[in-house]
DNA sequence: CCTAAATCTTACCGGTCAGTATAGTTACGG
DNA sequence: CCGTAACTATACTGACCGGTAAGATTTAGG
């Protein structure tokens, strides 16, 4: 019993070694599960992508289910990291709005159009209560609470309106660049939403930017 | 190699009895595909949901990615019903182009915000040759076509650039129902449909109806 | 250098899956 | 009413899956 350490996801006391092996594995649970699926995608297939034997992985995850999850926070946590990135190349609340398109229009592209991981998921697990549908309805949430900051920074006259108008087209957009294997649809869903952010600014008195 | 009629998909020389059979397998299929997911989903439990045999299934489909394919077209087939006749009931073009909204509400309620079933079939199957992904891609180039064609009777300047706004509304509007179990998303999108159908129909000098 | 943690090796379990074989039975249509 | 198409019953194959067992071996770190 003292040595339940698999279900931990912060690093408690793992040596460099096994953390390193942690990495490795959730690597490749990440290169395997968004290219092929997670139901298609077997264990074993995992741990030899992380030149590892799948004892190993399941000393550090206790299930395939756990697997998942963390696979699935680990893309959430690198999806914010390259969204904040973009971000910060901007000062004005209603640029950084469009540039979450052109955050959106890089991972489309960089993940060979198969698709947002986290609506993938809820595709394979209908079960709304299973651990990695939580992790995905977080990372959704996360990203509509940042519109909608983003939207009152703005100073849209109704934010939650406008962040909502975006997340939907940004879905939208990253749906069917999958579906159609079209990214440009990502850059053209940018369009409306500059119209749409424009005429929040504008509807406050502002100037618009060209 | 007379007998092999398993792969045809239109009624040639079937007795009415194996048409039901064929019917009680498709729409049990429908049923446990959509619900359940298709890679979670055995054939055995389909063939049991039809009241037959796994054999009697097999007699009909030559394999589980035919039957796959053929749920899809089903699902194709009967949401194109279904959206005609949503749009039978308005006259002006514009109508009909947010009759589309309608009719997508009414399916996502329908399906226990499962999610598109084609967008998942995406998920599933990464191959984007499958025969499922072919039906798929068909449902979704269908479904444009529809629209451009719509925004062009409305009479808008660019009509496939409407119909993709639209279009992109209506997939994110409807992966966003599934994944927060919201739909009334719907409806919020449909919202600035309308400003879209009003703004290019303004375009042309029409007068925006209320 | 020695110890304890981490990993390896190998083999196994019970279960499910898609698809097939064979032989027997039912129901429908001419 | 009979022939044939449709379906049943049952058992099987071969593969893969998630997960576990037990003991040997390697590696890092104090």
């Amino acid at each position: 019993m003292t040595g339940a350490r698999a279900t931990d996801g912060d690093p408690g006391g793992r040596s460099k070694r096994a953390e390193a092996t942690r990495r490795r594995l959730l690597d490749a649970a990440d290169g395997l599960f968004y290219a092929g699926g997670i139901r298609a995608t077997g264990v074993e297939a995992i741990a030899e992508g992380a030149g590892v034997t799948k004892m190993t992985l399941y000393s550090h995850f206790s299930s395939k289910d756990e697997l998942v999850a963390h696979y699935l926070s680990e893309r959430d946590a690198r999806w914010r990291e390259a969204l904040e990135g973009r971000l910060a190349k901007h000062e004005a609340p209603d640029e950084k709005l469009l540039a979450v398109f052109d955050a959106y229009r890089e991972y489309v592209v960089s993940g060979e159009l198969r698709g947002c991981a986290f609506v993938n998921c809820a595709a394979e697990f209908p079960d709304r209560e299973h651990p990695a549908r939580r992790v995905a309805r977080e990372h959704k949430a996360g990203l509509r609470r940042r519109l909608a900051g983003l939207s009152a920074e703005a100073g849209a006259e109704e934010p939650e309106v406008l962040a909502e108008r975006l997340f939907v087209l940004l879905e939208g957009a990253y749906v069917t660049a999958a579906m159609e294997g079209d990214e440009g649809v990502v850059d053209r869903a940018r369009r409306l939403a500059e119209d749409l952010v424009s005429a929040a600014a504008v509807a406050r008195g502002e100037p618009s930017r060209g």
